[in-house]
DNA sequence: CCTTGACCTTCACGTAACGTCAACGTCTCT
DNA sequence: AGAGACGTTGACGTTACGTGAAGGTCAAGG
């Protein structure tokens, strides 16, 4: 039996018998006069063999670890561990499937929507459309969903519930466009110090404290730096003022 | 902002970022006087948009696509080929933890055990331990069941199916042994017609119907061949008159 | 005898999505 | 000024083969 006829009887290519010759997962048979490789029946037992191992999922290495060690005590467990590893991956794809019907159900599909499903809701809520600093927030909060490890997230989440109720949201469509409005201001302006005393004044008691509890973590003012990387002036000096006030508030 | 900065903010490392813009998936920011990627929030957020596709599951090709061309109504059309891709998959994962369980239910778990649990059973119903000629049988059945297409090998489980009954099993091994007692006698001992005979009458009728008609088709022949090039002269000998038997049989 | 076509041989690069050196420059801190 | 952290490009390694390239073998037919 040539080649071709091995890998026909198995259901594979030539180049794939060559490859298992090179790996050493079949022996290489005797050569005709010709130079061409002349295989037995038990050939293609073994070839099948190696197959069906394969098509179970197990690597070629993993494969040549049980057929090495004969008489498998090793091959219950590689097989345990495979089930394992395999219920993982079904548990995941499961996972990405439940994201993906969530984006399907979505009518406004776009590459900004691809946020998880309830920081997605957040933001609809809390931003008015068509406002630069609202832009901004909504690229920082997607950024930590995408980078920030759960726990942090779900701290996150939590913090800005309470700005989703619907009369919080009149007021906080508002402040946005007047943060807007004030970028081109000077930072010594009054109505600036006016924009940051309102704002702290719309943040929740419990929003406030979980702020200034947060900013003792390095990473949240790293966050803050960001932000006010692309900022105006005023605007940062809003921001500043803000965080000042409600540091205080904290004290009291 | 720093590529190592980037990457931590986002959760990748610089190398997925210098990847991606090698790929064109993310643009190239501006340099520091030192020749440093110098990167801004913006940057930030469109790594990220690739993230969350990427981990959806998309192909960095796919990624692509659908970032150029803009306002996505692709978007929607990937991502449904997507989740019907991933369906596949948990298809595929399913069948595969199905036999793994019905393999690692088994207690003499060995390489041989490989093959689809109701081969498995079939295997060991009609032959007898320890016979050269089940042995050969066996590694003939396990090809087919390797490589043959699910028509062939349903048709061919269906076709030994009446072997499984206990009282033919019985004489089905006494046959195998007998076959094994054969090999160094000579093709024209009168044992080998003997034998040959009473194999063709072990077999009941439909059997014998369903593998003169499958004698019809090339492969089958191939098999038959196959399978002489590992016997004895004197055992290639019985299963020929058997098939001459068999064909008498079913032109009366 | 020569060709044609089907098959075989080895060699070696391509795939996807990065990981991991190597060899070297830059920045920051002490 | 030296050390250590971080950046730069370039290139090879990973998995399980696919896909030529360049050429040898073999059976059949003109």
């Amino acid at each position: 039996m040539r080649i071709g006829e091995l890998a026909a009887l198995v259901g594979v290519t030539t180049r794939t018998v060559r490859h298992y010759h090179h790996l050493g997962l079949l022996p290489e048979p005797a050569r005709t006069p010709g130079g061409y490789r002349d295989y037995r029946l038990r050939d293609a037992v073994l070839l099948a063999r190696v197959r069906r191992l394969a098509e179970l999922g197990l690597s070629l290495d993993e494969i040549r670890d049980v057929l090495a060690d004969d008489q498998g005590r090793e091959l219950r467990e590689v097989l345990t561990e495979l089930d394992a590893d395999l219920a993982r991956q079904q548990d995941a794809i499961a996972a990405r499937r439940a994201r993906l019907a969530v984006l399907l159900a979505e009518a406004d599909l776009n590459l900004d929507t691809t946020v998880a499903p309830d920081l997605g809701d957040l933001l609809h809520d809390i931003h008015p459309a068509g406002s630069a600093f609202a832009a901004l927030d909504r690229d920082m909060l997607s950024l930590i969903d995408t980078g920030a490890d759960p726990a942090a997230r779900e701290q996150i989440m939590a913090m800005f519930q309470p700005l989703t109720a619907s009369d919080a949201r009149g007021r906080g469509h508002a402040l946005t466009a007047r943060m807007d409005a004030i970028a081109g201001a000077d930072p010594s302006d009054p109505q600036v110090a006016a924009l940051a005393a309102e704002f702290a004044a719309h943040l929740p008691a419990e929003m406030a404290a979980a702020m200034v509890a947060s900013l003792e973590q390095a990473e949240t003012r790293h966050w803050l730096d960001l932000m006010a990387s692309e900022l105006a002036p005023a605007q940062v000096e809003v921001l500043r003022l803000m965080v000042t006030t409600l540091k205080e508030r904290a004290r009291c």
